[in-house]
RNA sequence: GCCAAAGUGGUGGAAUUGGUAGACACGCAGGUCUCAAAAACCUGUGGCUUCAAAAACCGUGAGGGUUCGAUUCCCUCCUUUGGCACCA
């Protein structure tokens, strides 16, 4: 450029260096530790906790927690103390299974993903709190897991029933939905069995309407597709349960229908292969062929009978039942595609209106009956399944519905199927319980023993003291206002007590239930999980009558785990200063130890009352969860926004009703306190060449590399770079090195202009308060993409205009720049800073200013991380920039003039003018291109839009 | 089959409520600097017609509609992705 010798050469970029720098000082200045307790503007910001695969970190999830960071680096710069923690969603299948790959056992290898995991989500610069991270498989968490189980049990909501399970015959094992590939064991390839087990559930479907009926109410701050995703799997129905006698017998067969106004063309009725009748309505006749159906039936694999498609099979009973409406005689058939779990195991089939139906009863050769005409008027008998008719028409060959359009027909003919006690009105639901069971290894527990001697003799929780005492008194548990929503409390726990005999929660003192270390576990052949060999553990002695009693063998399924981990963050017990946070392997010892003292002291707890003392021990602190619940940001991938949200909720509710959750209340009604998250948003996914990063695909891509490469704040950046952030972007490795290319720019761009101290010019000052406004808008939308453009233009415009630029407008570029890459602003933001005092020492003596500065930024790269600076601040404290709002308004606008809706001209124009008409109109009608274009033409019609655009219609 | 989302240059993607389609980037091409290379910087880059410029025309999965004007709204269809699946 000259040939001065004192021109100063900009530092190098080194991302690797400044990185770890501004780690370590975060962690020491506690940047991230919001003060729990005394926080003015809480901002609790929380992202889906990973699940620690084998790999270590994907892509996936640093584009996920990138997302998430940024929003709360906004939110903290827009004031709030944000608390953003972090955990390991550690239990669970898969790392059971690779753990049993690599000869270790479950918690052998936890400890070593876990320190993985903990170092790379401290290298991609989050802005953790990380004095409270949790894991769900430590025993100081899953405590409180096994105590909420406990809870829902003695509530009344957790019971046994039957449930189907894979069962594979070879390895002896229950197998789970992902485990079994085309109906065979992904481990053997032997065809895998349906079995019956006993298991545990929840009784979620009692949540069901509120569940419901929260998603409607404007609080209720969710993406529209992911409430519809919940209302959808919630399926609510109205319709009738209907009892048909059967002829010549005393039983009846009882059908939900939500078409009864089509009762009139019901010529047969289905029942399940399972269905308790199919025992007692085959005639002779028939048996045999009813006998072999069923039995191939009830084993064929559901993936076979869906291979199988429509194809309807089915045996005739032999018997009839009667509709009451005109005395139709229905044959009863069984068939597999009615499912005894669905409704009440039996359909009333309506062929003329109902496809299904009708391939049923045309493979079966049963009479089909119009009862709807359509819009189409065709009143014609029905012979082909394109004229089934099951959109709305009106009523025909129906008796007394005849006429009447078929809402109005089901409403008079469930009034008189009710009158005349032929059925009842019943809502019900797609949703079912949740199976909590597993039959495996790597989970919490379930707390429950059971006692065979208390069993013989009808005695369960519910009989003891203590229960009975619970169960006198519900309300004393339930602060919930409006009860019927969630169903009759005492009849909850009337069906419990029924088939809860022999069965004790885990006295709460006791907890948790260890996990204990088994080195080889075999299974045990009978379909019980792996902890059912393991004598020391399920041998136990009856909280009741102090026999000897076993312990559940089962788990828990992950998704308790993850439906509460949020309310145990900002509770999570902190250890002593200093000290870092307890190895899982010291904890259990120490858990090991208190429990000691506890169980030496269980039976002592036989007074009823002491259960409501030791309610007052929580996994949460009072005032702290008042102070941060609920969550003020959720967010986390489409994937789950069904079951782990819908999962969340119920327990949220369940705790809340049972007034163990005190939440924050709402001042006017900016949100709901009856539901844990004030707003929720679905990342989108990152995809590679094309699909979803898997193992099997061979395309996952692993950060650590790329961070060694380019740094975290590169990949960061173009990580938010690659699509909009709810629909997530294709990851191409070629990209990113043009990110890092513009990041270094903007590195020369600051240190260079860094000790030129002149005043910006008006046309930088508009530039920038544009840019500001952009950005500030696109990032409050999670518009990250498009804010890193804007970014982009700015720094595009700055290399034109050098000169103009002062230190203002940098630190507002840097600060707005700060959530994306967190590192390089620091580093460049506490230069200037450092230069500012300085420059503020000596006046603006300009001569010595680059010398001086570079003294400084080697004193800033030296300085003793360990020693505190109390000067500092973090960029990341730093208020967002503002901007004055008259800047914006631009002097000149540009007018489109159009002809006919197609461009043709633009124009230039004062702002003031442009707003007129008759100016924009004169001005423009003077071009010689737009007279051109209009020719002799007439004007039929001018259409004008003030300061953007005119269009001429000929 | 049902539910949800999407389809825009060679590529990733932009385009508040309908108002300049292709912002920003990647890639590519040409250039400056250099002995050379890298880095950096500059210029160009939807298609078509054209030596070029200017200009016109075509263009947001396909077809139709509403409108002065449609990537945006409506209808039909096709394709892709994700989820559920014989749900009575």
């Amino acid at each position: 450029m000259n040939n001065s010798t004192q021109v100063s050469i900009p530092e190098r970029f080194k991302p690797q260096e400044i990185e770890i720098k501004w780690q370590n000082k975060w962690a020491q200045d506690q940047t991230y530790t919001p003060d729990l307790k005394r926080a003015s503007k809480p901002y609790y910001n929380l992202m889906m906790f990973p699940y620690p695969s084998a790999e270590g970190l994907h892509i996936g999830n640093m584009y996920a927690f990138t997302g998430v960071d940024i929003h709360g680096r906004f939110m903290r710069m827009q004031g709030f103390d944000v608390f953003e923690p972090i955990g390991l969603d550690g239990f669970g299948i898969h790392s059971e299974n690779y753990a049993i790959k690599v000869g270790r056992t479950p918690s052998e290898h936890a400890k070593i993903s876990q320190v993985n995991f903990y170092r790379q989500l401290h290298q991609i610069g989050n802005g953790f709190d990380w004095s409270k991270s949790l894991e769900t498989y430590d025993p100081d968490y899953y405590r409180w897991t096994q105590w909420i189980f406990v809870e829902m049990f003695k509530h009344g909501l957790a019971y046994r029933a039957k449930a189907e399970v894979n069962w594979c015959p070879s390895c002896k094992t229950v197998l789970a939905d992902e485990q079994v590939i085309d109906s065979k064991c992904e481990r053997c390839s032997s065809a895998v069995l349906k079995k019956d087990l006993e298991q545990w559930f929840f009784r979620i479907t009692a949540y069901a309407q509120r569940l419901l009926q929260n998603t409607y109410k404007p609080q209720f701050n969710w993406p529209e597709k992911v409430k519809i995703g919940q209302r959808n799997w919630i399926g609510k129905k109205e319709g009738i349960n209907i009892n048909y006698q059967i002829e010549n017998s005393s039983e009846t067969v009882n059908v939900w229908t939500s078409r009864p106004d089509t009762n009139f063309g019901a010529t047969f009725i289905v029942i399940a292969v399972d269905h308790p009748l199919c025992q007692k309505i085959v005639t002779k006749e028939f048996s045999m062929k009813a006998k072999s159906y069923i039995r191939i039936a009830i084993n064929k694999p559901k993936d076979i009978r869906l291979a199988e498609g429509r194809l309807k099979t089915g045996v005739f009973t032999g018997a009839y039942a009667i509709n009451q409406l005109n005395g139709y005689k229905m044959p009863i058939w069984i068939s597999d595609f009615v499912l005894m779990d669905v409704g009440t195991g039996a359909v009333v089939g309506v062929p003329g209106h109902d496809k299904r139906d009708f391939e049923f009863a045309h493979a079966m050769g049963i009479p089909i009956k119009r009862v709807v005409v359509g819009t189409d008027g065709d009143t014609s008998e029905i012979t082909r399944i394109d004229q089934v008719q099951e959109e709305a028409g009106t009523m025909m060959n129906s008796g007394f519905l005849d006429g009447m359009y078929i809402h109005e027909a089901m409403i008079k003919v469930m009034d008189y199927l009710e009158n005349k006690g032929w059925g009842k009105r019943v809502t019900v639901y797609h949703l079912r319980d949740w199976l909590i069971s597993r039959q495996r290894y790597w989970g919490a527990p379930i707390p429950m023993i059971y006692c065979e001697m208390c069993a013989s003799e009808g005695k369960s929780w519910f009989t003891s003291e203590e229960g009975r005492y619970v169960g006198q008194n519900p309300k004393s548990q339930i602060s919930n206002p409006n009860d019927q929503k969630i169903g009759n409390w005492k009849l909850e726990i009337g069906n419990s007590m029924r088939s809860m005999v022999g069965w004790y929660p885990v006295p709460e003192a006791e907890l948790p239930v260890l996990l204990p270390d088994v080195k080889d576990w075999k299974p045990t052949g009978t379909g019980e999980g792996p902890l059912a060999s393991v004598e020391r553990f399920y041998e136990t002695t009856c909280p009741e009558c102090f026999g000897r009693a076993v312990r559940e063998t089962d788990v828990c399924d992950t998704f308790l785990d993850s439906s509460w981990y949020y309310l145990r963050y900002p509770s999570v017990r902190s250890f002593e200063d200093g000290k870092e946070k307890l190895d899982i392997e010291t904890r259990n010892l120490e858990v090991l130890k208190n429990q000691e003292i506890k169980n030496s002291k269980i039976h002592d707890q036989k007074n009823p009352s002491s259960y409501f003392k030791k309610s007052e021990i929580l996994p949460w602190e009072d005032d702290v969860t008042k102070k941060w619940m609920p969550i003020d940001s959720y967010i986390g991938g489409a994937e789950h926004t069904v079951l782990h949200l819908l999962y969340t909720r119920f327990t949220w509710m369940a705790l809340k009703d049972w007034g163990f959750l005190k939440v924050g209340q709402p001042k006017k009604a900016e949100f709901d306190p009856d539901e844990p998250f004030k707003r929720f948003f679905a990342h989108g996914l990152i995809i590679k060449d094309g699909a979803k990063m898997s193992k099997s695909k061979g395309n996952v891509v692993v950060p650590d590399e790329l961070i060694a490469l380019y740094g975290a704040d590169t990949l960061r950046t173009y990580l938010m770079f690659l699509g909009r952030f709810d629909q997530g972007g294709d990851f191409r490795d070629w990209g990113i090195a043009g990110m890092h290319k513009w990041l270094y720019r903007v590195w020369r761009l600051v240190t260079e202009s860094g000790s030129s101290h002149q005043e910006s010019s008006v046309a930088a000052k508009k530039t920038m308060a544009k840019t500001i406004k952009g950005v500030t808008q696109d990032i409050e939308r999670l518009h990250y993409n498009t804010a890193i453009a804007k970014l982009m233009e700015f720094t595009n415009w700055w290399m034109d205009h050098k000169e103009g630029i002062d230190s203002t407008i940098i630190k507002s570029f840097l600060l707005m720049l700060a959530p994306f890459a967190p590192h390089m602003t620091e580093e460049l933001w506490q230069q200037i800073r450092m230069l500012e005092v300085e420059r503020e020492k000596l006046g603006n003596d300009s001569k010595n200013l680059d010398i001086l500065r570079n003294q400084e930024i080697k004193k800033l790269r030296n300085q003793d991380q360990k020693s505190p600076n109390s000067n500092f601040k973090s960029i990341h404290k730093e208020p967002w920039p503002t901007y004055d709002p008259k800047l914006i308004i631009e002097d000149m606008v540009t007018i489109i003039v159009q002809i006919n809706g197609k461009l043709r001209d633009s124009l230039s124009i004062n702002h003031e003018d442009g707003q007129i008409q008759s100016i924009v109109e004169k001005l423009t009608l003077n071009s010689a291109k737009v007279r051109k274009w209009l020719g002799n033409y007439k004007i039929k019609k001018t259409i004008f839009v003030p300061g953007k655009l005119i269009n001429f219609v000929i």
